[in-house]
DNA sequence: AATGAATGAGCCTTCATTCAT
DNA sequence: CATGAATGAAGGCTCATTCAT
């Protein structure tokens, strides 16, 4: 007799929920704990059994490439919906607090991509090459910025936010540290 | 009857070069499989026992504050017998590469010594002033450039490591990301 | 609306096919990954959903208690059909080839059979008798061989499958077991 | 503070005493419960915990082998200290006691020493040459039997064991399949 | 003071079984 | 009646830590 207040098997017509839960979960622990996060304190979070994890993300790092593939969506989103100058501002800005909430996995997911087949690396230096080429053009960024430089400026990003606990303080400082990097692209992130 | 192949106990002796056996280990352990690499891995390198790690070192973050300390001492003699303009170059260029060699454990140290007493931040921050303010003086990096700015470089270049499997394109990277917050820096990483 | 690409029920009339299928994959699955194969691996290999082969035997016993049920059968129509003195060379050929193709899990349905009231057991000595007979008046096998004996021949027989990973080299050492034992069962095998 | 009742760490001196105890549990659970019986079961019947099971046997099979080694042992003591041409049927004796209480796992050794360098097979085989050979120059035992057959008989043994619950039945039953094969060897078994 | 084996908690992972659709 | 996702118990394995010698 299944307790009442407990329900066991919510049928596969949740699937597609818990698939959600799991990477809202996901990105909470991974923020919070860390990326060695126990799965079963994800699988917890979200509300399900282990067994349901590991249907949706075999491994740790699915779930991580599953967050970020979100995170790269939302880019493209952007990026497909603005053409003005300023648009790479505003990326940037999406970018630092997109690696300042990933801090804890931002390594692993980097890691498995330059081991594995996983494109999320070329589809954000492809989804930031137009803006850029734009704000050149307009002269809003310093003329020698290239899109490497961005992608490496998320990675001194990434190195911000795992040496700040405090959020605000972290977002101060990613802010300084892209105003030394250009003015333009600092002053977006500030607003 | 203790064999004479077998030295089990070397006696009180060996204490200072058990400790600094230990924090060589350690560098080379974190370096090569993380912070997380099990301490036993650590002794073994060390060629003791375990029980002489928690001796010398209660806890995995005691050995990793150990460890910067020595940086950390190694910088303030580099401050301590230069007196040129040029020096604060020399100590970022000291940073990085230290930042990149300790890639695995920074985030801990710098967790750490948020929450406790450890005063190593200060101690860099301390040994940066003077040298910055010469520099500054001679006009040799950007005027708007803090002490706490150099130490938010270390912070980016942390980042840089972490994304960067191969130590070359790291180091490269890290080159870039210097210069493009200040080419006198950036230049003497370059060096 | 069901999607016509994807049939999700084929209705009632495909009970019988189901369950051919899942005894078919019973046997390929525990051949080839042994008796604890995943139940999930079976029900794939078959086609069906795992509520399909819940609803038709619902336990990993009942499967393999009807996959020998359909070998029994199968010696029970050549015990039928056949009345020469040969006869039991070839029903002990058939139950060596059997036995080596269900090595991975006789052991489970003679331990089931023992506790339980499944019939196959006395099904087999039941069908050797008049042909064992008929053989021993005609002289043909050594005049102390039992039905019994036949039967301990079949766990001889087995004990060889499983220490034996090549087929051929199983086939080749059941012979030479089966010849030691007695010449006439011996040369059918070999033939 | 350490239940006195409840000893916490009895110190590396028990390590020979641990090891011996592992092999004897194994030898009972592996009997009792088969080749797959939980290593914590094993663990707990000699009285350690998991890590010391996994410190003097890495897997399951090192901890198979390790028994299967002192069972090949015994043989050889009894293959060097025996002259007569009687030897033979001894060792076939012991070793089918041996299988007879092994049945759970001399499958898991035999592929092992199929997949790896497992000298097992070899030794068996080789301990049996002379004392065979002894026999059959004092006519004891069939003119045509081989040592591979012996080692045969082993298999055939194996699938008595576990097709057999009872081991008063299993005993009865492998003395009537040896005495099949050879009355001399047979008339070992049953003394 | 050093050694390194023992301990056992906790994590990852796999399925057998249930059940909503 | 079939499907296949959800569940969660159970087992393998790994260390961090203790402590007898």
């Amino acid at each position: 007799m299944p307790d009442a207040d407990t329900p066991r098997n919510r049928g596969p017509a949740v699937a597609p929920a818990n698939r959600a839960a799991l990477i809202a979960a996901g990105r909470r622990q991974f923020a919070a704990h860390g990326y060695g996060v126990p799965l079963s304190a994800i699988a917890r979070d979200a509300g399900v059994g282990q067994g349901v994890l590991y249907r949706h993300f075999g491994t740790r790092l699915a779930l991580a490439l599953a967050i970020f593939t979100e995170n790269i969506e939302a880019l493209e989103a952007t990026a497909a919906t603005h053409r003005e100058p300023e648009t790479i501002a505003l990326l940037v800005r999406t970018l630092v607090e997109q690696t300042l909430a990933s801090a804890a996995f931002v390594e692993a997911v980097v890691r498995a991509s330059a081991e594995s087949d996983w494109a999320g690396g070329r589809r954000v230096v492809a989804l930031l090459e137009a803006p850029l080429a734009r704000a050149l053009a307009a002269g809003h960024v310093r003329p020698d910025l290239t899109v490497d430089d961005v992608v490496l400026l998320v990675s001194m990003v990434h190195g911000i936010g795992l040496t700040h606990r405090d959020p605000t303080a972290a977002r101060a400082a990613a802010a300084r540290a892209v105003l030394l990097v250009d003015p333009f692209l600092g002053a977006a992130i500030e607003g």
